[in-house]
DNA sequence: TCGTTAAGTTAACACTGTTAACCAATCTAT
DNA sequence: ATAGATTGGTTAACAGTGTTAACTTAACGA
């Protein structure tokens, strides 16, 4: 029976995570995600000690989803620039393509994310990690200059993280095309960290 | 007696920014506001049409507040690319010495910013096209490549909302040294702006 | 001085997160 | 096999939320 039918819990996280993508975060209710469950609102309580809890899952599902798409895509090609840039495309694929899964990350912030477990926060720094590795790399190989790996990876993340935020949050000016937008701005950060190599 | 004594209004609406950016939003109450300012919770509704309103205000405080900080600055000096760089460390400055009412900006995010009124938004394009103006000149004067300044003008701000976001909402390494991060970041975004100069 | 308006109040409604108390089924050990 | 504990659910209740309706009370103009 905990084969065919998903276990409550994990029912309770998806609804959850649909909900707090479509409704926002300030209209997700306890009551509300029970109703759509379809299960007493209290019966939350049996598998997430409160509100905060059921959230900072969400955010630990969503780092580990990004976390292993990123090392799946990284491992393969050996070449550092080029990991150094499947790096970046993971990220902004992942983001554009799971925004539910992204957006949650970034979205419970602020009040329920000063209560967030800071031992979690280790786990999300398997990619950080990942991209020091390949900045050193990078900087041996004599096509990076960075006196300090970490943090430059700090910064190129917070740089993406800031593209992928106007564009998820519909901030962009109508008159601007997404796509062009997503791929100047991605050429633009990683350039930024590249030695340029004279061409002409 | 208008004159001494500050509206209700406008003590509502500093109440509510301290309140919003040390409790957070989700625990900002009309309660809570009200009890803080000494009035009934009902007295705000004469000032505002709902929590919404109040909120879009604050934004719209905030984000008027940005543009004239960035407009002070920019003007002094004629040379484009200290135009250029005085824009970006305007931005910078004011969000780290104005956390509060930066953070505002996009605190109050997804749910509520959905209901926000669209011209509002255009209201705070202002930077926007300051900002496009310099490239336009920078690509003039042959120290910038910007084919499609718009778009040149977005993605920097966005770089520049992720660096400050991952700033202000302390996600940094412990072993990372802030200040260090915000210069190394802003030098990155700004050459990947910039065309290089051989220099040796 | 009467009516209107402005700025505030209290009472109430329909929500929210959360806890306490309870119930039924299932597993376990004697 | 059966008594006891555990598991997974329930309903009722409490305190706190946004918001509305109805009411007071003071100031101002005709």
């Amino acid at each position: 029976m905990n084969e065919k039918e998903t276990s409550l819990r994990d029912k309770i996280l998806d609804i959850s995570r649909h909900l707090l993508y479509n409704d926002g975060h300030t209209s997700l209710s306890m009551r509300g995600i029970a109703k759509e469950v379809g299960v007493s609102a209290t019966s939350i309580y049996l598998h997430f000690d409160n509100k905060d809890h059921l959230l900072h899952t969400l955010i630990e599902e969503s780092v580990e989803a990004l976390s292993v798409s990123i090392e799946e895509r990284v491992n393969e090609n050996s070449d550092v620039i080029t990991q150094f840039e499947s790096i970046i495309q993971a990220y902004v694929d992942f983001a554009l393509s799971n925004p539910e899964k992204y957006q949650i990350i970034y979205m419970v912030r602020s009040e329920a994310m000063s209560r967030y477990p800071k031992e979690k926060f280790r786990k999300a720094r398997r990619c950080y990690e990942l991209l020091v590795k390949v900045i050193v790399s990078g900087v041996q190989e004599g096509v990076m200059e960075e006196e300090d790996p970490l943090t430059a990876a700090y910064s190129i993340w917070a740089q993406l993280h800031g593209v992928i935020t106007v564009v998820l949050n519909q901030r962009l000016d109508s008159r601007i095309n997404k796509d062009h937008f997503i791929k100047e701005s991605i050429r633009h950060i990683s350039e930024g960290f590249l030695v340029r190599t004279q061409v002409s």
